[in-house]
Formats: structure tokens, C-alpha cells, sequence
DNA sequence: AGTATTTTCCTAATAACATTAAGGTTTTTT
DNA sequence: AAAAAACCTTAATGTTATTAGGAAAATACT
């Protein structure tokens, strides 16, 4: 008993050790750059006993995304839940993902930077969860439109890539710049100019 | 004399010969997957001639976004020349830039999809004239808000997020959805959110 | 023209790397 | 304690980028 509990820790450990060791390497050097000797070096492993647990590089970069991306949108409902008002959800989720990259920056480097570059990603299971994520945001600006808080005329999707669009952008830079500064810095002004783009015009 | 300017030619035309196939290549398979074997067979020489061309195969990917940029931003300044008024510049400004994708596709995709995956991408050629392209947004974003057509207090590095970003990620799922639909469908919707966030407010 | 030089290209190394083969050692189960 | 399973290792194997070394063709020079 003791024994399967401390064997079945080790096995899982032995996994994370690899997922984190190359997390660290792929965002620090790249995916190419980076070779499953330094991988498997840094796990304390020999190569091929990496290949018993992941079935090649490729696997093993996808698998990084996929265990935070889905832990995202675990979290997402949670954080929504109970907020009241569109504007106010749209605060809230801009807020909360920024500060989610902002506390695990080598998983966001790796999402943002050499996900993309898989031929078929938009088979994988991270793109089908990115794309719930962003159906909450759908979702919060069709009730925006319909309680007359947004714009009656406001198309729920244009209003999405607006606000992914200009999400992404942000994090883009600050990774490329090596996260030398906050990404909260401006942050209200956009979410200002964001949200006079959507919301109704009381005045007209 | 004649020989000269044939050979000329000709030399020109075996390096144009091995970037447009790695173009293609590049574009079709991804970077990983494009072997230089592949590369060469495709422009007609062995491997080791192109080396002759090129330094390698980092080298020959960079070589394409740098043709690219440098020659949209030769143009850009022709295209806006004579237009009143930021948010016609900006309308321009769009409208031009969606084309020019649409026109090269290819391009766009290797800039879009395999460029920032360069660790230095910051100190290339081709993000220094990226940046000259961004900084004519600045300019007019700036020229609106002192002519009164746009916000007073509007920060024109935030506007340009805002623009620069929405109009990366149209092009990043256009080029994921391998170009099945056109870049310009919601383009009207998109710039009139855009430019409710950006221009003055009359009314108040 | 005829020789020297440069350009362009090729066939073979070379070396780095991902992935597999084959099997040993330790742990768990019975 | 024997059998099975889990975990790990060293030594291939095969693919691929890059270099070496030099042939063939074009160009320049006399």
C-alpha cells in the first residue's frame, strides 16, 4: 500500500520532471533549439527512457499547452461566476488572464510562440479548448447586446477578435521583450478604448 | 557584354529559383518539415550548391520575411500620400495592408507562423521594419487626436495595440484556415468598432 | 586565341540528433 | 521466492544539416 502510494508518486513525478524540464528549455532556447538530451539530462534520465513516457518531442510540446490550456478553462467558470453585467465579465476576464500568463510565463511562451507552428493545430485539443475560451467571451458580449448594456448592432464575434486580438498582441511583445516589464501596465486605458468600441451610445 | 548580363541574370535567377522554393516549401510543409534536400531538388541544384546562395537554413527562412517587409514598407508611404484625415488614413491603412496579404500569402504565412519562433527575432531586419510600419499607425493616431478627430486624451501606442493586434489575429486564422474565406468579410465592421473606440466623443 | 581566375556546381564525407532495439535491474505482485 | 511489471541503460539506426574537396563551365586577362 505504502509502497504502490510512494511507486505510483514517483512514476508521476518522473513524468513532471520531464514536462518541467522541458518547459524550461523550449521557452528558454526554443523548440528546435532544444535537443531531448538536454531534456532528458535535466530530468536525470537517459534519452530513451524519456520515450517511455512521452512518444517524441512533438508529444512533448504539445502536451505542455494542453495541460495548462485546460486548466485555464477549469478556472475560467469559476472566476466568472457570480460577476453581474457584461462590461463587468469583460473586466474581469481580461484581468484574470493577464495575471494568469503573468504566473506561468514559460507556458504562455510556449503557447505563443511555437504552438503555431504545428501544421495541424488546429486538429489538436489545445486549439478545441483556446476556442472554448473564447466562447465565454462570445457569450458575454451577446448578453452585453441583448441587455442594451453594448451595442444593439454589436456582431458578438467581431467584438471577440477585437479583444483577443488586441490580448494576444499585448502578451506577444511582453515575451518577446522577455517579460521586463508588468503586462498590467496601460491595461485600464485599453479596457477603456475596448469597452467604449462595444458599448452602447447613451448620448445619440 | 551579352554573356555578362545573361550570367548576371541567371544568377539571379537560381537565388530567386531556391527562395521561391522554399517559399512554397515553407509555407506548404512548415519549417521543420522542409528538408534543404527538398529545398535544392525543387530549385534544381544539389544541397550543397545552395549553399553557396545561402548561409543556411535558418538563413534562407529569414531571407523571405525580409524581402517582404522591406518591400510593403516601400510602399506603404506611396499608398498613404495624399489622404486627409486620420481615420481615412487609417481605413487605408487597412485596407492596404489585408491586400497586400491576400496578395502574398505565402509570405504572410512565414511571417506569421514561423517568425517569432527566432529567438532573436528582436534583432532582425525584418522586426526593424516592422516597427517602421507600426510607427506610421502611431503617426496617425497621433495627427487624430491633435485634429481633433480623435479622443484628446487617446494614447496612440494603445490605439495601435488595439489596431495592429485585431488585424494580427484576422490574418493569423485566415492563414490557419488555410485562406478558405475572404480577409475582407466583417472588414467593415471591424474598422467602424475601431474607430467608435478611437474617435472623439461629439455628443458629450 | 589561350591561359589564369572566378563562378557555379557536384559527389562524397561529417556530425548532430531523434528514435529504436535489446536487454538489464529494481520494484511489485502472487 | 518466482513471475510479472515498471523503469532504466547502452548501443544501434536512420535522417538531415552542413562541410570538404574538387570538377566543369564561364569570365577575365594577355
Amino acid at each position: 500500500m505504502a509502497k504502490n502510494h510512494s511507486k505510483n508518486n514517483s512514476k508521476e513525478h518522473t513524468r513532471d520532471r520531464i514536462i518541467n524540464s522541458a518547459k524550461r528549455l523550449f521557452a528558454e532556447q526554443g523548440y528546435q533549439k532544444t535537443t531531448i538530451v538536454d531534456i532528458s539530462r535535466q530530468a536525470g534520465l537517459s534519452e530513451a527512457a524519456l520515450y517511455d513516457y512521452f512518444q517524441g518531442k512533438e508529444d512533448l510540446l504539445q502536451m505542455i499547452p494542453d495541460l495548462w490550456v485546460s486548466e485555464l478553462l477549469r478556472d475560467l467558470e469559476e472566476q466568472l461566476f457570480g460577476i453581474k453585467g457584461a462590461v463587468n465579465k469583460m473586466r474581469k476576464y481580461l484581468w484574470w488572464y493577464m495575471r494568469r500568463v503573468e504566473q506561468s510565463p514559460l507556458d504562455a511562451k510556449i503557447v505563443y510562440l511555437f504552438l503555431k507552428t504545428n501544421a495541424n493545430f488546429l486538429n489538436t485539443e489545445v486549439y478545441s479548448n483556446v476556442k472554448k475560451l473564447y466562447s465565454h467571451l462570445v457569450d458575454i458580449f451577446e448578453e452585453g447586446r441583448k441587455s442594451g448594456e453594448m451595442k444593439p448592432d454589436l456582431d458578438p464575434l467581431v467584438a471577440r477578435d477585437i479583444f483577443v486580438g488586441t490580448m494576444d498582441h499585448i502578451i506577444s511583445r511582453w515575451l518577446l521583450k522577455d517579460m521586463s516589464y508588468s503586462l498590467f501596465d496601460n491595461l485600464e486605458s485599453i479596457f477603456e478604448l475596448m469597452v467604449d468600441a462595444f458599448k452602447a451610445n447613451n448620448s445619440q
